[in-house]
Formats: structure tokens, C-alpha cells, sequence
DNA sequence: CTTGCCTCTGACGTCAACGTCAGGTTCTAG
DNA sequence: CTAGAACCTGACGTTGACGTCAGAGGCAAG
């Protein structure tokens, strides 16, 4: 498939597939004109690559991550980068799980009538 | 307390405090002399204004918040905006868990010297 | 009083993940 | 064969949350 079909499919744009391309996520063939081609996995790895970069990877980071990936080589670098990376991941599900339940108690609160003090000229002096 | 202080006990850059205040976030009284003072709350209110950056919402979108979080008003436009975002910090978490658990599954198959398939030339063709 | 640290207001710099535009080529439907 | 869509390679633009630097004033200690 050429770069186009790619971007419907994975959902994302033909530049980022580009950019992709340009920070050594995603390898493409090239046809004898010089268009890229796409196997049907691209699909999938796309999205593993968004989905990463939306878990906060950078990169450079993901760049790292994918060879392994790729590879199914295990050499104690490459399980040490994955495993800290999920810890991080970890550490981000249980902030934004607190920061989801403030946000409840803050609706909580401003759903009951019952005012308790706190205004915004308390912050400063 | 002083404008260095406060970053000191928040855990975040001078910039930062002005920047919020700039935004809107953050009100600071003034000395005399023109320097930012600011009371014991504020320090509580700068890492909900970063936990709310960490679960990715922007500087507007928390400048619309905040008022409803203050005010404790609760007209239907604020609570509309803060079960909107609670709803999308939920969404994020699921989709984190998603992320998390994917990479377990890439961790125990790098761990496993069982190999099976896929290499990277499968994304091109 | 002066030394050194803190603070002030601009204002430009940064970085990442693309968006967008220019100018040209390639593919495909009719 | 031709129009129009899709593709190519640069290369500059954008956005947000600050970093950083310049130049000047403020504040507590000795």
C-alpha cells in the first residue's frame, strides 16, 4: 500500500508517516519511482507508535524501544529501557487516577449547594 | 511567602509562577516594592495546576476550570467543562492501561527465548 | 554601606511533533 | 492522452510551557 492508503488506515496524516519515517520508527520500501510502500503489519505499528507517543515517549525514546520490539532480542539493556518505560507508564495511571479524583470531588463539590469557604484571594497576600 | 519560595515548596522554576499568573491561573499580591506574595494555599493550588498539565489539559482549558473550583459555583456550563475533562482524563487512563499492557506483553515476549516471526522488514514492502 | 542573593519586567530562545507551502513528478480514470 | 489526485523532497511555520538572558531595583547581613 502507498503512503496515503497508510495514513486512512492508521488514522493518522501523511506527514507524520513521513516524519516517522525520518526518526527511524518506520522503515518503507520504495517503488522505482521513489514512492513508498507499506505492508499491511505498518498498520499495526503505526498505532503501537501513537499510542506510545500518546503514553509521553518522545522519539528518540520510542526509537530505542522498537528495535527490541522488532528483534524479540532480549539483551539486558533493551529489557531494562522496556521495563523502566512501563514503570513510567504505571506511575502516570496512578497520577492521572488521582488527578481524576480530585476532579471528582472538586464536581462533587460544586454540585452540592452546601458552600465551605476557600476563595480564590485565599492564594494570594 | 516569597515567589522563590513557593517554587521551592511546589517543586517547580520561578518562570513557571509567573508564567501561571500570566495565564491566569494563579493570583499573587503585591508588596510595595512590587514583588509577588503569596499565602500557604498556593502551594497546594500550583500542583493541582500541574497535575492538571500532567494529565495533558492546556493552559485555557485549566483557566476555565479553576473559576468553578474556586467560586464552587456550579452553573451547567462549569459543570459540563469539568465532567468533560473528567471524562477525558478517564478515557486516557484506559487507554494508558492498554499501553502499559501491551508493552508487558512485549516484555514477557523478550523475556521468553521462544521466537516467533515478525521482523522489521514485514513493514515494508 | 556594600556585598550578595532575590526579585522585577520585557523579550528572545527552545523543543517536539507535526502543519503547510512550493515546485516538481507519478499514477490512474476516462 | 490528459486532467486531476496522489506522491516526492526540501524548508519554513506553529504551538505550548516554559528556559534564559539583559538590565535594573530590592532586602537582609556584616
Amino acid at each position: 500500500m502507498r503512503i496515503g492508503e497508510l495514513a486512512t488506515k492508521a488514522g493518522v496524516s501523511v506527514r507524520a508517516l513521513r516524519y516517522y519515517e525520518e526518526q527511524g520508527l518506520l522503515a518503507a520500501g520504495r517503488s522505482g519511482s521513489g514512492q513508498r510502500h507499506y505492508a499491511d503489519p505498518a498498520v499495526d505499528r503505526v498505532q503501537l507508535i501513537q499510542h506510545l507517543y500518546a503514553a509521553g515517549l518522545a522519539s528518540r525514546t520510542i526509537a530505542e524501544l522498537l528495535p527490541c520490539v522488532d528483534a524479540q532480542v532480549s539483551t539486558p539493556e533493551s529489557r531494562a529501557k522496556l521495563s523502566a518505560e512501563r514503570d513510567r507508564i504505571d506511575r502516570q495511571i496512578t497520577d492521572l487516577i488521582q488527578t481524576r479524583d480530585r476532579l471528582d470531588a472538586i464536581i462533587e463539590l460544586t454540585e452540592d449547594p452546601a458552600r465551605s469557604g476557600c476563595s480564590i484571594a485565599d492564594y494570594a497576600t
